[in-house]
DNA sequence: ATCATGTATGCTCTTATCCGCATACCTCCA
DNA sequence: TGGAGGTATGCGGATAAGAGCATACATGAT
């Protein structure tokens, strides 16, 4: 039996939060608005992605308060709303990575062992 | 313009990794995993999630490589292959909760202010 | 008021994801 | 070898995501 509170929260946790990391491009965004403050158009052009399609990411993102949005004149300026999701991203990263050199670690011993 | 070598790490993250928790179940089967090494129908029982649902589930991990499976006679055992993932969602949790109080506090603000 | 720039949104198509059900598969025991 | 417990998978249907295109909307300048 699991506590019921506990999958609430997930539940939430996951609609509020990871199921805007479940797109590569969001992810991408994630990273670019971490470096600094940008527009849409600018990182339409940065991520060479077209710009209506960085604009419904922004708004996923943006539902889920994960990037906050001001304007300045005609500009919307996007950032990232808390630090810790770059953190946690980075963290999904070193997990890639040990995944990673295990395999290789693996495929290194298979042909070893011929 | 942006780098290359980091749209395709953060390509193969997403594929890799941050897909595998674009569901509110496998969350949940990543925290209880996480508890201690557990069998199919064990889990199914505690989730509460029908055998088959939480097999396939558990594919997706195992395809990622979050969990590793092990058998012990006709049970399989799955647990967490990397205490960072369960740390990555602890963050992200902590990102949620002080989005929601940020809300709560937008909310107390305004109903102040009438 | 008109126009240019910048941003968001309808619409449609396509594809991917998840589930439920039944069932095949594997392992152990009698 | 047959059966039971445990796990994985094929199939179908329903739903949801994402992309591309055109276009509506908002803002500032002339």
């Amino acid at each position: 039996m699991i506590d019921h509170n506990l999958r609430a929260e997930i539940t939430q946790l996951h609609a509020q939060v990871c199921s805007g990391l479940s797109d590569a491009t969001r992810i991408l965004i994630l990273y670019k608005v971490a470096e600094a403050p940008i527009n849409v158009s600018d990182l339409a052009i940065a991520l060479e992605i077209p710009q209506p399609t960085v604009s419904r990411h922004l708004k996923v993102l943006r539902d889920r308060r994960m990037v906050v949005s001001q304007r300045e004149g005609q500009s919307v300026f996007y950032s990232l709303s808390d630090e810790r999701i770059i953190q946690a991203l980075d963290l999904l990263r070193a997990v890639l990575a040990s995944s990673l050199e295990n395999q290789a670690a693996l495929i290194r011993q298979a042909g070893q062992s011929s």
